[in-house]
RNA sequence: GGGGGCAUAGCUCAGUUGGUUAGAGCGCAUGCUUCACAUGCAUGAGGUCACAGGUUCGAGUCCUGUUGUCCCCACCA
C-alpha cells in the first residue's frame, strides 16, 4: 500500500499525475468498432490567448463530460486545437513591427508570414500548456491548428464547393470597415455602444433660389460624399422641393432632392443627406434612385481625393474643419448634444466606418434555413433550450456574411484573376493557366478569409474531411459542443450550417451553453478593467481540482456566475476533507485483509451508507447525462461530506476501535467500498486528487481514469433498512440538541432514557449512539417517569427521549424552546389537517402522498401531546 | 423597436417533469484542542421565494400583468 502524505497539497502530485497520464496515453482516442464513440470538439482557443476564467470553466465542463463518458466505456475523442485568429494575431504582430519601427508593407507578404509562423511557434503553444495544468484530458496527439495542412485543405474544399454552388460571390456592398485594422469585418464583429456625440444642423442651398433645406447629421465629414437629400413623399413641408437641385456646400456638387419612404418625418428635420458610399440605408436609397456612389475615405480613415481640400486629413480632423467652415459660411444652423449607437471594432475598439467596398460574401439564406430546421426537428438540441430561440433569432435575421479580410495571416482566398481576360478562377487545385484564354498571367486574390470560415469547419476538418477517413466515419457527427452563449452567432451557428451543407449531417447532437464568469462584483472580467483573475494563479494557490470544482458548483446551465476566491477556498476545504477521510480509512486498513462487501455481514449503518451511495450514484449519473453538472457536483459533495464523512466514518469508529476483529474487517470493507465508489464518482470533477488517492487504495487496480463509473445497483439499495436507520441518526441529533439546549458541555456524558419500539436498532448501534450523542448510557423505558422527576425530553422519529436534569438546566430556555416547538407542530397539524379535510386532495392527489400526509398528521398529533406533557412537567 | 435573463437566508447562488417541514457555500451566534481533518466538529439564529392576479386538490416551480435590474439584436440620418 502506498503512503498518503499527512497534508493535502495539490502541488505534490497534480503535475506528476498529468505527466503520467500523458506517458500512458490515457487520453488517446481510438477507433474501436466494439465501442460506442463519444466526441467533443474543443473550441480552439486563439494562439494569441491566455487562459482566462471563461476558458477554465468551458474546458472544465468538457473534461467532466469526457471523463464521465470515458469511464462509462465509450471510446472518447476530445479533439483539441488552436485557432490562428487572423485579425488578433496579425494585430499583435503589426504592433510589434511598429515598435521595431517598421510595417508589414515594408516587410512584404512572404517575410511577414514567416514572422507570423515564428510567432505562432513561439507563443501559440502557451495556452496548450495552460490547459494541461487544468487537467484537460484531450488527445494531444491530435492537436490541430486551423491553419495546418488538414484544416487548410478543408477550407479550400469548402470554399470551392460554395463557390461552385453560387453561394460565394464577390460584390460591391456596404461593409463594416475598421480603419485601424484596415480590413472589412462581418456584422458580428462590430460591437455597438452608446457614445456621446453631436447632431449638426446644416443648410444646403437650393440651386437658383435663396431657399435652402436643413439636414442634420452626426458625421459631418460624410457630406463630402453626399449625392442627394431625401424627404418623405408624404411630407407636405417638402412637397415643393422634391425634384429640385441643391448645391452641396464646400464641394459645390449639384445633388437632387429625392422622395423616399425610408425618411422618418418626425425625426430631425425630416430631410436626410444621402451618402450612399458610407451608410447602409443611404446605400439602399441610392440604389432606388440610381444615385452616384462617392467614397470619400481611404482605408486608414483619412479623407481621399474626393474630399478636395480636406483630402489627407483624418476623418475627425476633417469633421472639425468642415463644421468650422459651414459655420463660417453661415450654413450651420445649430449643434445639439446627441448620444447614439456607434459601432466599434471588437478587436481594437476603433470606430467602424461603413463603406462601400468590393468584398467576398457567403449567401446566407439558403444555408440558414436547413440550420434552423435541424434545431426545430431536434437533430441538434440546445441545453438549456432557451438558447435555441437566440439561435433562431440570429439565423432568421441574418445577412450575407462578409468573409474577405484585408489581412495576410490566414487562409488566402483561393481565387485567381486572369490578368489578360479578367476571368475569375476558383478550382480545387491552384490553376496554372486561364481556362478561357490560356494566359499564364494569373494573380491570386490578395485577401484572406475570416477566421470563422475555418472555425466553422472545425468539427469535421479536424477529422480528415473531405476525405472519408476512418476517424471521420467513426467520430462524426460529434456528440456535444460546449461553449458560451456569446459565441453562438460567431461559431455555433456557422458550424451548424457548414456541417449540414458540407457533410449533410448536423455537426453535433447537443450544444451545452454556459454563461460568463464574472468578477466578485458581477462585472465582466476584462483586460481594461484589470479585474480578471488568472486561473493559473488560482491553481497555484489552491490546485486545479479546487478551481474546477469552484467553477461548476452552484452554477445553473447557461447562467453567468461570479468567481470569488472564497469559492476556491471552499472547494479546497472540501477536497481536503476527502483527503483526510481517505487517510483515515487507509490508516485503519493497514495490515488488515479487506473483505469484499459481498462476504460481509452488513450492519444497519453499513446498509444505510451503501444505500445512500446507490442514491448518490443514481442522482449523479442522471444529472451528468442531462448536463446538470452543478447539480451533480452538489449531490456528490453532499453525499461525501454529510453521509460519508460526518456520519458513516463516525459510526464506523466503535467497530474499528472495538475488539471484534470480524466486525472491524467488515466495517473496513464497507469503508473502502464506499470510498472507492466515491472517488470514481468524483473523478470527472476533481481528477487529480481522486487519482492520487485511488492509487493508494489496497489491491490491484487500474488507473482511475479508465476505471468503471459506478453503476446504480438495486440489490445494494436497502431502502427500508436505510430509512429505519435515519431514525437512529435522528435520535443522535436529538440528544445532541437536547444537551446543547440545557447548556450541558459536550464532554459531560448524560444518561438517556428512551421510550421506543425500535429497541433492536438502538441496541445494535448502541456504541455509536453513546459515542456520537455523548451519552453514558441509553436506558429503555416504558415512560418518562422512569427517568425521574426532573427531566428534559424531546420527541424524535423513533420515540421519546428523556434526560434527567442536573443542576445545569436552563428551565426558562427549555420552556421557550418547547413553546416555539409546539407552535410549529400546531401549524403543521393545521396544514396537514386542512389538506386532508380537502376532499379534492384526497381524491385527486397520488395515493402515496395522501398516506404520507396522514402519517405526518398522526406524528404531529403525537408530538403535540408529548410536548404539552413536557411543558406541564416543567412548571 | 424586438428578444432574452435575473429577482429565493446578511452575501453569492442552487432548487431537475408542480407534491415531505424551501437548500448549499460563505458570513453570524454559542460550545468544543473527542486519537481523519481547526482547510475541522457540534448546535443554532436567519426566508410573507419582487408585487398583483390566474390555473390546480396542491405553485418558489406553470400562465397573465406590474415593478426593478442586467444582457443581446436592430436602429432615426
Amino acid at each position: 500500500m502506498k503512503e498518503m502524505k499527512t497534508t493535502y497539497d495539490p502541488k505534490d502530485f497534480e503535475d506528476r499525475i498529468y505527466a503520467d497520464w500523458l506517458a500512458k496515453g490515457s487520453f488517446r482516442a481510438v477507433v474501436d468498432p466494439e465501442k460506442v464513440p463519444f466526441t467533443v470538439m474543443m473550441p480552439p482557443p486563439n494562439i494569441t490567448g491566455q487562459l482566462h476564467m471563461g476558458h477554465a470553466m468551458d474546458e472544465t465542463m468538457q473534461d467532466i463530460v469526457v471523463r464521465f463518458k470515458r469511464m462509462q466505456g465509450y471510446s472518447v475523442l476530445w479533439q483539441p486545437g488552436t485557432d490562428h485568429a487572423s485579425l488578433a494575431t496579425e494585430h499583435k504582430i503589426v504592433e510589434k513591427l511598429r515598435e521595431e519601427g517598421t510595417t508589414k508593407e515594408s516587410l512584404g507578404r512572404e517575410a511577414f508570414l514567416r514572422r507570423a509562423w515564428a510567432w505562432k511557434e513561439q507563443y501559440g503553444g502557451k495556452i496548450v500548456e495552460q490547459l494541461k495544468k487544468l487537467g484537460c484530458s484531450c488527445d494531444w496527439d491530435r492537436l490541430a491548428f486551423t491553419m495546418d495542412e488538414q484544416c487548410s485543405r478543408a477550407v479550400r474544399e469548402a470554399f470551392f464547393r460554395l463557390y461552385r454552388k453560387g453561394l460565394i460571390y464577390r460584390g460591391n456592398r456596404i461593409i463594416n470597415w475598421c480603419p485601424d485594422c484596415k480590413t472589412a469585418l462581418s456584422d458580428e464583429e462590430v460591437a455597438y455602444s452608446e457614445d456621446a456625440g453631436h447632431f449638426w444642423y446644416f443648410k444646403y442651398p437650393v440651386e437658383g433660389s435663396d431657399g435652402s433645406v436643413t439636414i442634420a447629421t452626426t458625421r459631418p465629414e460624410t457630406m463630402l460624399g453626399d449625392t442627394a437629400v431625401a424627404v418623405n413623399p408624404k411630407d407636405a413641408r417638402y412637397r415643393e422641393l422634391v425634384g429640385k437641385t441643391l448645391v452641396l456646400p464646400i464641394v459645390g456638387r449639384k445633388i437632387p432632392v429625392v422622395a423616399d419612404e425610408y425618411v422618418d418625418m418626425a425625426f430631425g428635420t425630416g430631410a436626410v443627406k444621402i451618402t450612399p458610399a458610407h451608410d447602409p440605408n443611404d446605400f439602399a436609397v441610392g440604389l432606388r434612385h440610381s444615385l452616384p456612389v462617392i467614397r470619400i475615405l481611404n482605408d486608414d480613415g483619412t479623407v481621399n481625393e474626393f474630399g478636395g481640400k480636406y483630402a489627407g486629413l483624418d476623418r475627425y480632423e476633417a469633421r472639425k474643419r468642415i463644421v468650422a467652415e459651414m459655420e463660417a459660411l453661415g450654413l450651420l444652423v445649430k449643434t445639439e448634444a446627441h448620444t447614439h449607437n456607434v459601432g466599434h471594432c471588437h478587436r481594437c475598439n476603433a470606430v467602424i466606418e461603413p463603406l462601400v467596398s468590393k468584398q467576398w460574401f457567403v449567401k446566407m439564406e439558403p444555408l440558414a434555413k436547413p440550420a434552423i430546421d435541424a434545431v426545430m426537428k431536434n437533430k441538434t438540441k440546445f441545453t438549456p433550450d432557451r438558447f435555441a430561440k437566440i439561435y433562431y433569432n440570429w439565423l432568421e435575421n441574418i445577412r450575407d456574411w462578409c468573409i474577405s479580410r484585408q489581412l495576410w495571416w490566414g487562409h488566402r482566398i483561393p481565387v485567381w484573376y486572369c490578368a489578360d481576360c479578367g476571368e475569375v478562377i476558383c478550382e480545387r487545385e491552384d490553376p496554372e493557366a486561364c481556362p478561357v484564354c490560356g494566359s499564364k498571367r494569373l494573380e491570386q486574390d490578395e485577401d484572406c478569409l475570416d477566421t470563422w470560415f475555418s472555425s466553422a469547419l472545425w468539427p469535421f476538418s479536424t477529422l480528415g474531411w473531405p476525405d472519408e477517413t476512418k476517424e471521420f466515419g467513426y467520430f462524426y457527427p460529434t456528440d456535444v459542443l460546449v461553449t458560451g452563449y456569446d459565441i453562438i452567432p460567431f461559431w455555433v451557428m456557422r458550424m451548424m450550417f457548414s456541417g449540414i451543407e458540407h457533410t449533410d449531417k448536423v455537426p453535433f447532437r447537443d450544444v451545452l451553453i454556459h454563461g460568463l464568469v464574472r468578477d466578485e462584483q458581477g462585472r465582466k472580467m476584462s483586460k481594461s478593467l484589470g479585474n480578471g483573475i488568472d486561473p493559473l494563479e488560482v491553481i497555484e494557490k489552491y490546485g486545479a481540482d479546487s478551481l474546477r470544482l469552484s467553477l461548476i458548483t452552484g452554477v445553473a446551465p447557461g447562467n453567468d456566475t461570479r468567481f470569488t476566491e472564497t469559492k476556491a477556498e471552499a472547494s479546497r476545504n472540501f477536497i481536503n476533507k476527502i483527503w483526510n477521510a481517505s487517510r483515515f480509512v487507509l490508516m485503519n486498513a493497514e495490515g488488515v485483509e479487506i473483505p469484499d462487501i459481498r462476504d460481509v455481514r452488513l450492519q444497519p449503518a453499513d446498509r444505510w451508507i451503501i444505500s445512500r451511495l446507490q442514491a448518490a450514484i443514481r442522482e449523479v449519473t442522471l444529472s451528468l447525462q442531462k448536463y446538470d453538472l452543478g447539480i451533480a457536483a452538489d449531490n456528490l459533495i453532499d453525499f461525501v461530506r454529510s453521509d460519508f464523512c460526518d456520519w458513516y466514518i463516525e459510526l464506523s469508529k466503535p467497530a474499528l476501535y472495538g475488539g471484534d476483529a470480524e466486525k472491524k474487517r467488515g466495517t473496513l470493507g464497507v469503508l473502502l467500498f464506499v470510498l472507492d465508489n466515491a472517488l470514481r464518482l468524483l473523478h470527472p470533477f476533481i481528477p487529480f486528487v481522486t487519482a492520487e488517492i485511488y492509487r493508494c487504495l489496497p489491491g490491484e487496480r487500474e488507473d482511475i481514469i479508465s476505471a468503471d463509473y459506478p453503476r446504480y445497483n438495486t440489490k445494494l439499495s436497502y431502502r427500508k433498512e436505510a430509512k429505519a436507520f435515519e431514525g437512529l441518526i435522528d435520535l443522535i441529533k436529538t440528544v445532541r440538541a437536547m444537551k446543547v439546549s440545557v447548556n450541558c458541555p459536550p464532554s459531560k456524558k448524560v444518561r438517556v432514557y428512551l421510550v421506543t419500539e425500535e429497541k433492536r436498532l438502538v441496541c445494535v448501534n448502541k456504541g455509536s449512539v453513546l459515542r456520537l450523542a455523548g451519552a453514558s448510557e441509553v436506558e429503555f423505558a416504558a415512560s418518562g417517569a422512569e427517568a425521574g422527576e426532573n427531566t428534559v425530553s424531546r420527541v424524535c422519529e423513533i420515540g421519546h427521549v428523556f434526560i434527567p436534569l442536573g443542576e445545569l438546566v436552563n428551565l426558562e430556555e427549555e420552556r421557550a424552546r418547547l413553546e416555539k416547538e409546539l407552535d410549529r407542530v400546531m401549524n403543521e397539524i393545521a396544514r396537514a389537517g386542512s389538506k386532508l379535510a380537502n376532499n379534492n386532495f384526497v381524491a385527486k392527489a397520488p395515493k402515496k402522498l395522501v398516506e404520507d400526509e396522514r402519517a405526518k398528521l398522526e406524528k404531529f398529533l403525537d408530538m403535540k401531546i408529548k410536548i404539552e406533557e413536557q411543558l406541564k412537567s416543567l412548571r
